[in-house]
DNA sequence: GTCTATAAAGAGATAGAC
DNA sequence: GTCTATCTCTTTATAGAC
């Protein structure tokens, strides 16, 4: 008993931090965030926060590995054997909806990339690249068949992250740009993308 | 004599500070840049620095004002007597060459917003959101002129933004993705969007 | 496991010589 | 205008008591 609990308290207060963490690096970026900040977020001393987390380094490489998976999955999901448009267009559906439910994550990995990626290159050199490889063979077999337009599918799928998680890493932009600090901002950006990408994705000819 | 060249000096030393605060500045953001890291990469001292901006704030502030005409300025010259498909193709090309020939400032500002944009809010909220409501009122009367299929105008100027400056605000990553360090990204990205973009946008029915 | 106190390094800004 | 030296505050990390 006494094993499995103290586990488990562990695990829940690792969790905590990490929370609080995420909090942080994706509001400030890794250098701009603080121990003081997350320790506060997390509402609890600097030490006991190096008590769980040797370094802020580790504590960056933690969070970053919680997500990789939840971050590449709606990728993955693509399935070869579906309806092109309708596959592309439940890829746009899934990323939108990470867009709207985890922003944080979503500007966690923003801050990191558009710094030089100097922590998660060697994810996107390899994982991420690896993946991209794949899916990028599917689409272009779907446009070969002639069921798609012929587009590169690389940069289709890069237009597909761009503007779905334009609405996470660039929120406060959007939100400052609408009329209003629109509420139902999220669901005309997926009527508005998916129009556009389904138009544009329909086969020529 | 003497008047003339000392200003035209000093305008030279601060053009040189200001490079070389872009340049720190795009690649760390706001709070992950130095002095010590500005200096060195203007090649003079620390408190030299300081005599020409009395803060890191201030010099922040002269590097965006400066930029401010130059980034609004594609957008500004879509023009409501053109063509719907040509000038929005135009603008595309226009954004897009922004990454290429200036990804320093288009991260400059991506930096900010993603942080929550806390020293540009009243840019955005400001000039910005006018010259935003301005153009969307344009894309409006295409759409109901039936030259341009209906689609949200402010998200889909959303959308143009988010593909175009990915390939200056990610660009470690679209490297990273793609084959080889493509130096041709730039023609297929541009191929890619405006076929998705002209496509996606032509009226229909 | 959690805290207070503190060491050690980093970074913005100033003093004052040249 | 430019520099070296330095002040001061912030921030990462450690020491050691409880």
């Amino acid at each position: 008993m006494a094993q499995a609990e103290q586990t488990s308290r562990r695990a829940a207060t690792e969790a905590r931090i990490l929370d609080a963490a995420l909090d942080v690096f994706s509001a400030h970026g890794f250098r701009g965030a603080t121990l003081d900040g997350i320790a506060r977020a997390a509402g609890m001393s600097k030490p006991n926060l190096l008590y769980y987390f040797a370094t802020k380094d580790e504590m960056h490489i933690a969070l970053i590995d919680g997500l990789l998976d939840t971050w590449v999955d709606p990728l993955e999901r693509i399935d070869p054997a579906g309806d092109p448009i309708e596959e592309l267009r439940a890829y746009i559906r899934r990323k939108l909806g990470m867009a709207r439910e985890y922003p944080r994550e979503s500007r966690l990995f923003a801050n990191e990339i558009v710094q030089g990626a100097p922590r998660i290159m060697p994810l996107l050199s390899g994982r991420l690249r690896a993946l991209v490889r794949m899916k990028a063979a599917v689409i272009r077999q779907w446009i070969d068949d002639g069921r798609l337009a012929p587009v590169d599918p690389a940069h289709l799928l890069f237009a597909i992250w761009a503007t779905t998680q334009h609405y996470a890493d660039f929120d406060v932009q959007v939100r400052a740009v609408l009329d209003t600090d629109d509420p139902a901002r999220f669901d005309t950006a997926q009527a508005t993308l998916e129009a556009l990408f389904v138009e544009g994705l329909r086969p020529r000819d």
